[in-house]
This record gives structure tokens, sequence and C-alpha cells, in this order.
DNA sequence: GCGAATGTTCGCTT
DNA sequence: CAAGCGAACATTCG
């Protein structure tokens, strides 16, 4: 489900709903899922802390623990975060369960069982990303000139750049087909073909569309509640994904789909031309 | 019944 | 040796 926009989105309605909570009982009932330490070892590190706060790197969420102690949350393709009260139905496939002091539940499901969390000391967030995160999508640094350095000498797609986490944090498959229509460059366009405009487009877009995205998703803890962070809003905006076979909304021509970087790509051959 | 699905990591090849 | 690619993970949905 989640790139940035969609954890970011989680990320307000959780520090709305569960900053200055206490954590009474935590049920793993998937061990599986607990990267790290051990599910009981989470267990029990994790009970009775109050959390201080969330926070967010690329499309990792972090819940900050009162003293020390951070738990990091990757949803992976299906996993979701939802709060509701103690004894209210669950989603299927619900895999852990927080127990707040107030009756109140934070609750991880997944159907895929993709997704994971780990408990790390606070400022260790980075070591859930084996590979390490790039720039946030709004990082300053974030020029035409340092993407032609990283993409640019490479013979490697565009697309599978841009999602490479590595590099910018937070794109996913969704994200950047829409960025590189917008950009009108195809996806599978080697690195080491695209122009310093083409760089410098790409850097004004990837932070516009990603806000964009971000800002069409935002809810209400009381909208995010109703279907347990599962609806995303901002897919009506979607101008490209999901979308093959369908007529361009700039063009008219049918957009095509494809699989670049071994992902499934969707663009329009007009507005999207060969390299 | 088959194919594809919002992500990451690992292992093998080039 | 680094980069890049396909497979694997597990389940649902169209």
């Amino acid at each position: 489900m989640p790139e940035l926009p969609e954890v970011e989105t989680a990320r307000r309605v959780l520090e709305r709903e569960l900053s200055g909570s206490r954590i009474e009982t935590v049920d793993v009932r998937q061990p599986r899922i607990v990267a790290r330490p051990s599910a009981s070892a989470f267990g029990t590190a994790v009970t009775g802390r109050t959390v201080a706060g969330f926070g967010r790197r690329g499309k990792y969420l972090h819940m900050h623990l009162d003293g020390d102690g951070t738990v990091v949350v990757h949803l992976r393709m299906t996993g979701h975060l939802s709060v509701a009260e103690a004894g209210a139905p669950e989603a299927p496939h619900t895999h852990l369960c927080m127990a707040m002091a107030d009756g109140r539940e934070l609750r991880f499901a997944d159907p895929r069982r993709f997704g994971r969390l780990w408990l790390v000391a606070t400022g260790d967030e980075g070591s859930c990303c084996a590979s390490g995160l790039g720039l946030e999508p709004w990082d300053p640094r974030l020029t035409g000139g340092f993407l032609r350095e990283r993409l640019g000498r490479s013979s490697r797609a565009v697309k599978a750049c841009l999602n490479d986490q590595g590099i910018v944090a937070g794109i996913g498959n969704i994200y950047s087909d829409e960025i590189l229509f917008c950009a009108g460059i195809r996806p599978d366009t080697p690195g080491n073909l695209l122009s310093s405009a083409d760089f410098e487009r790409l850097a004004e877009l990837i932070p516009e569309r990603m806000g964009f995205f971000t800002e069409m998703n935002a809810v209400t803890p009381e909208e995010y509640a109703e279907d347990a962070g599962r609806r995303y809003r901002n897919t009506p905006y979607l101008r490209v994904y999901g979308r093959a076979g369908q007529p361009c909304d700039v063009c008219g021509t049918a957009l095509v789909r494809s699989v670049v970087g071994g992902r499934g790509s969707v663009h329009c051959p007009r507005c999207q031309p060969p390299a």
C-alpha cells in the first residue's frame, strides 16, 4: 500500500491520537513480523513505555518512546496501522496489538506479512534499512546536479533509480510513474541518456508530486479510522498508475503498460517519447 | 485458474 | 569487485 505519502498520513493521525499515551500490554501474534530484537524481548521492552511522538524517514515510520528507544515500522506492500477501542472488530491478519492505558489499541495488520517492526535505540533508526536511505524529497540538496551525479553515469532505467531508496527515500512504484509522466520521460530511459534539463525537471517534480499526493491523502483521525487506514484518498488524482489502456488525460493516446526494473509501469507513448 | 499487486533483501551473473 | 537482475517472501483480488 504505502509509499511516503501514505506513511505520512498514518504518521499525522497517530501523532494526534497516541502522543503521550502509555502502552500497557503488547500482544505479538505473528513473531516473524518483529525483525529485531526477538518478539518476546520486543514486547517486554515496549510494555509500560509512554509514546513520545511519531516521525518518518522515507517509508519508515518512527514511534519514539519516552527515554531511549524507537519502534520503527515498515508497512511494505499491504501493511496498515490503526487505532481502535479495545474489543472493536479487528481487521483480518492483525498480527500485533498494543493496548494503551486509556482503553484504545494500536493495531498492525498485514495480509501478506511482508511488513516489519524493529525496536532500536533512538538515533539508530537508519539501521533498519540495510542499504541506507537517500534524501527526503524536500531536501534542498536534491538538485538537478545531484540527480545527474547519481543517475547520469549509469545505464540503469530512470524509473529503477527513482525507486532506489538509497538515492531519494520514499518514492515507490506508483509515484515514480506519476513523476515520470509529468516530466515527459519514458520510464525505461537509461539515466545516462537524460539531459541536464531532464534532471532539473525531475528535481522540481519529485518534491512537487510527493507533496501533492501527501496532501491529497490527508484525512481526519475519524476518516482514517473508518477503514483502519486502508483506503487512500489520493488515488483519484493518479494520472497513469493503474490506468493502462485508458486515454492519456493530456493527449488522449491509450496509456501503455510495460515492465521496467521488474515492476509494472504505465506511461503515455506520446507524452513520454523514447529517448 | 492465472496473473499481478503500493517493497525489500538476498544470491547469482555480468 | 560493483552493478544489476530475478527470485523469494505470502495472500488477495480481478
